[in-house]
DNA sequence: TAAAATTGAATGAATTTGATTGATTTTTTA
DNA sequence: TAAAAAATCAATCAAATTCATTCAATTTTA
């Protein structure tokens, strides 16, 4: 039997039975463990799929948003090494964008630079920068339930009512080819805004955001400064030959 | 069985019952109490339930804190009379500005229309709309850290985007001559803009309001109608010949 | 045909599992 | 109320399963 075809048939069965075991793949196609353990391997790499002890487990679909809770622990030591990065940025004096989201939130405790002005249209970012007496703004706009975003139109006209030195800008995936993306094409526009309204603009990427793409396109790589924990140097060079990359080592 | 699938049947189980006994999932994944109660600990430590003593519950979390807040003001009960009332003359399909501020906030939980719209200055009332379901815009601007309102320039320029139904006003001071009055400059603007942009304007003021005046003018007495809890039929009198007034009886 | 890629088997390492232990907590009983 | 009984708990261990790695055999490709 082919590879392809293999395959074809794992991620078929995942999608009937959420979960599959190693054996029932073995079953199914009436290869070797080696063989299947390889394309999970593979598939995982392609993220297509989780691999579990014993077998493989779906993974959640591309364009469906996880909660902000699931989101504020995933990762929680790469965004905090990012975010501290990020933050040492930020220089006296500086006007900001900081991008809702839980990256950019992460930015927030290691911010040092004095006399600065942030504007912001994350919710929940305000209780933190209003905490370390940073002089906030928040954008108009309407309230995305699900992420504590400000986003639509009033969000866009009241975030051109300004111009920024920096901004900080979180997204879910970043490709070689479609550049930044995310799942709401209302918040990539927000995003694409600020990036546009800035002198300097840094994107701030998880490893688990790296070759992954979602539904609407924020940027081209090229027009941010990309700020990442990925240590696969193969997968930076690739980056490096299109855009800025920052590395943060823990 | 797979690890995945077990986390599943234990997260479905629990989103059913609230709370859910160890035996229970042993039962239903037909493994061990140890395996469950290994799973257990792994899904609390991904927040994603709370171990009980012979089992696990969901957890619920934000209602307590709000619940303090609530009662760490000043007149509560009688701001909770007077949110209450000022809810009711909220009808199906309105547009209304509700102004930042712990009597209008106490709007909020007492709000039955239907499809309504919601533009605040205020960010504490944000977390109890999204919790209604309420369609919710914010204005943009300058965050006063004092009383997490938005003000200023931006947000005052946000704000003529809209045009209201109704609109509700927190005052700090209601006099017969000086009419309503709040100490911030900034905020009477921003009041007083609302106002202006409302078909109708309503004024929420217990009686510890009355008869008192502060730095910054909003509007006389007629430009809106007040709702008090005001008894003194003599003080009500003077003031109804002013404007409307709308008593609200405990 | 030779080089490269794919495959299945074998190895020991790593993980998961269920049973057992004694400690802790809750409920029952006196 | 306090002691006893029952239930539940965390910690540990050994068996079973699953895993990554290596290597030789086979198939595919150039």
């Amino acid at each position: 039997m082919l590879t392809p075809e293999r395959h074809r048939i794992i991620l078929q069965l995942l999608q009937e039975k959420e979960v599959v075991k190693l054996h029932e793949l073995v079953e199914a196609t009436q290869c070797s463990e080696s063989t299947i353990r390889r394309d999970l391997s593979q598939l995982e790499k392609e993220k297509k799929l989780k691999r579990v002890h014993g077998g493989a487990a779906l993974l959640q679909q591309k364009r469906e948003e996880l909660s902000v809770f699931e989101k504020s622990t995933k990762n929680i030591h790469e965004k905090q090494l990012i975010g501290k990065y990020a933050a040492s940025l930020i220089q006296d004096g500086d006007c900001i964008y900081l991008d809702a989201g839980t990256t950019t939130f992460q930015m927030i405790p290691y911010i040092e630079a004095k006399n600065i002005v942030v504007v912001t249209n994350g919710i929940m970012h305000i209780e933190a920068l209003l905490e370390k007496d940073i002089q906030t703004y928040l954008v108009g706009g309407f309230i995305k339930k699900k992420t504590n975003a400000l986003i639509g139109r009033g969000a866009i006209h009241s975030l051109q009512q300004y111009s920024f030195d920096k901004c900080f800008i979180g997204v879910n995936g970043v490709h070689i080819d479609f550049g930044y993306t995310t799942p709401d094409p209302e918040e990539a526009f927000m995003k694409q805004t600020a990036i546009h309204l800035s002198q300097r603009a840094f994107v701030l990427a998880d490893h688990s955001k790296l070759n992954e793409s979602t539904f609407a396109k924020i940027a081209p790589l090229q027009e941010a400064t990309m700020i990442t924990d990925e240590t696969d140097e193969e997968l930076l060079a690739m980056y490096e030959e299109k855009t800025t990359v920052e590395v943060v080592k823990s």
